[in-house]
DNA sequence: GATGAATGAGTGTTCATTCAT
DNA sequence: AATGAATGAACACTCATTCAT
């Protein structure tokens, strides 16, 4: 069942995300949070029971966001050809890494003791993967598509090279060269292409 | 230039490594440390000055024996023709990044007050771009490689995956379906066999 | 301006004072002071921030309430004669001294780090020789004393021979054999009785 | 018995001493001591037994130093008139303390846990008080002094305004405006004056 | 006789959390 | 429902000292 959050807690939770995304769980305290969010040093304890539980209300929010926005983007691209659903999911799922970049780069790295949270990112991989392979496998069925690679393999490498890209900003802005604000999106154009055109190369798209 | 560190040096480092790259730098204390390596709490201060410096010191450790590595393996490969060199470059990456993986796993996400230090990963990962360009030139010269992908869209892809199957293991596992002391070995595996197949794809391999 | 502090600040400021006048700064530790104050180790932190800006505040609120207290005395001797003002000054300034003994006689030892503070105890000190110079001139001109030492000369007598007797309680309780108690009242007594004597022979007193 | 002291010792010794007159006891570490007199971290302990009881050593070492030169001076003095005996008293302790200021000036502040060793010093200052009583007697009786003050309050007054200036620079450098070096000298001539005045004073000296 | 690596006790401080209000 | 004063445990680190060589 999901938790039903009021504003003060989710303005919280924003901060939280925000602030441990940039120091880590650990390099997070407390006090910044409170002090920045503007609230009682007691409140984090109060609303959410401990540091550690505010995490994990933190993650199940995100994930369940994002399952829903996966949902909701999977009605819109039903109807189309497995080229383009295969480009569509690409997209959609660099847009989401980017989008929640915080919430996805520091994650598993942090959620060091609460393995069982990891079920709930897990489900949601595996959704992809499974909506992966429907798409692939109607490709390959349609002839637009030559190869079938594995779903989790592909998956693999959206994720990776997009947390990656994300993560290392040092390495990547060098081919970037961009202000501060206009690295991610620039970045996130790149990856795109990239990927796009990297998937589309093993998938051995022929297009009629 | 280097600095030389005793046995008892290098072992606190790879139990530190272990450690940091499970709970990460904030979350592991000079007492776990030193309580894993048997050592006296002082000893962390007494050997590098301080719990950052002894970062900063396995950092550059690291660094320095993968960049020494990289020159190694450049000569064994410099005779051979692209395809090959291509394909040893990849699996020569994923071997270090699978061995050092306690690293180059949590060193950018921990490396945050000792910004200077990613120099030094920045400039491997340079070499490792400029000698994947020479191959993919030499290769689509010699007609063997049809496309010419940016050489840092290359390297992304195979660090981003790499990293992604080390530290998301949970994710993978599903598909490697091992004992815990195996998964890394065959994780490894299946990552190069996805790796070879996805950027030989993007490469137009064109085998003669 | 000056900072207000609650009653139990008031009784940290006071158990730090007498633990540090009997071993110095550096030799009494927080957990000393909170375990004598019967508080938490963390108070001190908490309260003034740490422990040298504790001390910081010890400093202020003495030298602030010594000179309070000097400008309410001045008030009380404006009308009466040289030879009162003179003796009764140099009464108050003893009294001053064996009243906050602890902290004149530690705090220039102590204060290393901090020697801006001093300003403040050294303003103090000059509005004492101002004090002392006026009472000189007055005698001198109304002819009850024949002699104008420098008023500095006269100060550095006063609180050199007040601490003296303050700090080397070893020695001159050769001379005030007395119970522990009873020694600082009756040293007290003795060293007015000598600086009374000896000021007013440099003076020059000319009863008229 | 006086212990011996090789040369290494006595040059730890005086190292230690000045350090320690500048950060205090606790405030220096035997690793600084070490370290400005280039020996090893071990010697204090094996040289001295403990840091503690090297301050021990210093101190007997210093009080020892000065009784000898105590009892060469008095020769010197012996055949003189009292006046003269008196003069000479007073600028020889002036000396010695502005000589041994390091010395002097934080002994009994630090000697805290080792209370026994004050012994000496106040073995020291018995024989400066007998031998003020001597000359003082002797000067009444000639004539040539009118009043006779206690002898310990007249050094009480010499100590406690000498060790005053010492310590207390930043108040009596508003008087002698000079530089860092000069200082020390400056303030012993001007201290000397005071005091011979002084107690030329308490004494109703009476030339003949 | 002298060293320097190594130790355990102790340092000031920060932490997430609790509790009276 | 919400606060902020207060806590005890834990933190990284420094200390004087020891001990094998």
């Amino acid at each position: 069942m999901t938790k039903k959050f009021t504003e003060k807690q989710i303005h919280i939770l924003d901060v939280a995300e925000e602030l441990i995304a940039k120091k880590g769980f650990e390099g997070t305290s407390v006090r910044d949070i409170c002090s920045k969010a503007q609230i009682n040093v007691a409140m984090i304890s109060y609303y959410f029971g401990s540091k550690e539980k505010m995490m994990s209300y933190l993650y199940q929010y995100r994930v369940q966001r994002t399952r829903e926005g996966f949902s909701e983007f999977s009605e819109t691209i039903k109807e189309g050809r497995p080229e383009m659903q295969m480009k569509e999911l690409i997209k959609f799922l660099i847009r989401q890494l980017f989008k929640y970049n915080y919430f996805h780069g520091f994650v598993t790295q942090e959620l060091r003791h609460t393995e069982h949270l990891k079920d709930d990112l897990l489900a949601f991989y595996q959704l992809c993967v499974s909506k992966l392979e429907d798409v692939v496998k109607k490709g390959v069925t349609s002839g637009v598509f030559t190869n079938m690679p594995k779903a989790e393999d592909i998956l693999t490498i959206i994720l990776g090279s997009s947390l990656f890209v994300i993560r290392n900003k040092n390495f990547y802005e060098l081919y970037v060269r961009d202000s501060e604000e206009a690295y991610f999106s620039n970045a996130e154009r790149k990856v795109q292409e990239n990927l796009l055109t990297t998937i589309f190369a093993v998938l051995g798209y022929n297009p009629q």
